[in-house]
DNA sequence: TAGTGGTCTAGACCACAAT
DNA sequence: TTGTGGTCTAGACCACTAC
């Protein structure tokens, strides 16, 4: 398990083990590795752990003496890569307690990725959102859900239905769209088995831990279907909602496509 | 100069002039400080000096060493706080050169806040946006707009009406609300005479810096005169954004009320 | 060559949580 | 009391920029 591959600016100091050749040259025919600072080949080692599953949603991860001893290098430069990894909001740290993986489940951060707010009261005040699936089949992906998955086209992937309600008043109206190979025992029993958020049911379920997630929002109007489904008349100017959330290293593992009412709502966004 | 106050954890391993009395005793009558650690009082040193205009958008600040000299702390503490100033887009750091005070002038980041992309190409393949400015007037403030920047009702503010255009096409008509007393001389002369982004006039001319902002996003239908001044028909769905703007110290010094055609153009946002 | 920020280390002590 | 992350220091060296 040692951690052969780090090429340090400086050689420790105290140098424990020679190991085996010189440190200064780099692998042979590697094409000039573009120098990494230490802490971020620490970095790249967790998030290796943390795709490898090594480590889970919500585990403990070892101390930073302990992984200092691992790596062979300064609590200091292990504490910075976990500080970036913090910062990601991939690990999250807790004075006395220790380092855990951040994780979508029963978390108090319920929501992480929805940016809709009521205009009056807080998110809390709304209570708890009524999910309804109105369907979950397996189908073949169209041109652009497959460009934006990184499928091909006709790959088969699970389509998901749902309107999701504050209060009693239907409020989002969304089909989802994941991978059917890393998704493959996903019905419409196992999400009504689990009435939770729905990236807390992909990690618990399916170990697949959304990371970041991009999102594209125009202005449209309500078509037939969408206007019943969410109860105004045709022709409502509706927010149209495009997220493409990816797992580590950047994978995409879900598209969304949702349509929001925002007569009582708002899609709330930080600048700086 | 010295900055007398600073309440540190420990106290320097080697104490320079012992000072007064004993460091571990807080201010007499002082409601608990609340133990902030040394590099966040350090940070807000900083940001008072920001504040204060002692250094201007654009300027060159002091080296770590001669911050860390000026606070009587060492240069890993002053880097902590700068770091995070940095974080902050406040500050930006430039290796080799020195640390700088974040602009929104001439920085090859413009539209810094803006989030509206179009749809295929990028930001730059638009080439410059066309801003004209309808009107710029001195009004007394509504009760809403009043409430935003916190002003009293009638209390004078500035108006301004633009249109924004890529391509030839008009994509986004805002009014801009901004308070009388720190936007005195701004008038329709002045915006002609600075055809570049708004918040790099707001900084050169009236030493306000915008440091982040808030935008609560909607779907309206356009009105009639939004439909003729965006060139669509009346009732065309609309992205409705309402930023609210702040410079240092969390104060509002801007309200923005937007709504962008997205038949060719998308807004965007990164979720994590 | 000098000055800046960037990295890395080693060690000390503090604050917090669990035992 | 122990172990964790959090703060602070001091010193060394590297990488980039300018002169």
């Amino acid at each position: 398990m040692k951690p052969e591959g780090l090429t340090a600016k400086t050689a420790p100091s105290v140098a424990e083990a020679p190991a085996a050749t010189a440190p200064a040259s780099p692998a042979a025919g590697a094409p000039t590795p573009a120098f990494s600072p230490l802490y971020q080949q620490i970095k790249g080692l967790l998030l290796q752990s943390l795709q490898a599953g090594e480590w889970r949603p919500g585990d403990l991860i070892p101390s930073e003496v302990e992984l200092a001893a691992r790596f062979k290098v300064s609590q200091g430069t292990v504490r910075k890569a976990i500080d970036e990894l913090a910062a990601d909001n991939l690990l999250v740290r807790r004075q006395g307690k220790g380092t855990f993986v951040a994780t979508h489940a029963e978390q108090h951060i319920q929501y992480r990725f929805l940016r809709l707010h009521p205009d009056v009261g807080t998110l809390d005040s709304e209570g708890p959102a009524t999910r309804e699936v109105l369907g979950c089949r397996r189908v073949r992906a169209s041109a652009d859900v497959a460009a934006a998955l990184q499928l091909r086209p006709g790959d088969t992937v699970v389509q998901v239905t749902r309107v999701l309600a504050f209060h009693g008043t239907p409020t989002i109206l969304e089909d989802l769209w994941l991978p059917g190979t890393a998704f493959r025992g996903l019905t419409l029993a196992t999400l009504a088995e689990h009435p939770g958020p729905m990236y807390a049911l992909f990690e618990t379920q399916f170990g697949v831990r959304m990371v970041r997630a991009e999102e594209r929002i125009k202005a449209v109007a309500a078509h037939e279907v969408a206007a019943e489904r969410l109860q105004v008349p045709p022709g409502t100017p509706l927010l149209s909602v495009e997220r493409l959330a990816y797992t580590y290293n950047d994978v995409p593992m879900e598209l969304r496509r949702g349509l929001y009412r925002t007569d009582r709502h708002h899609y709330r966004n930080e600048l700086s």
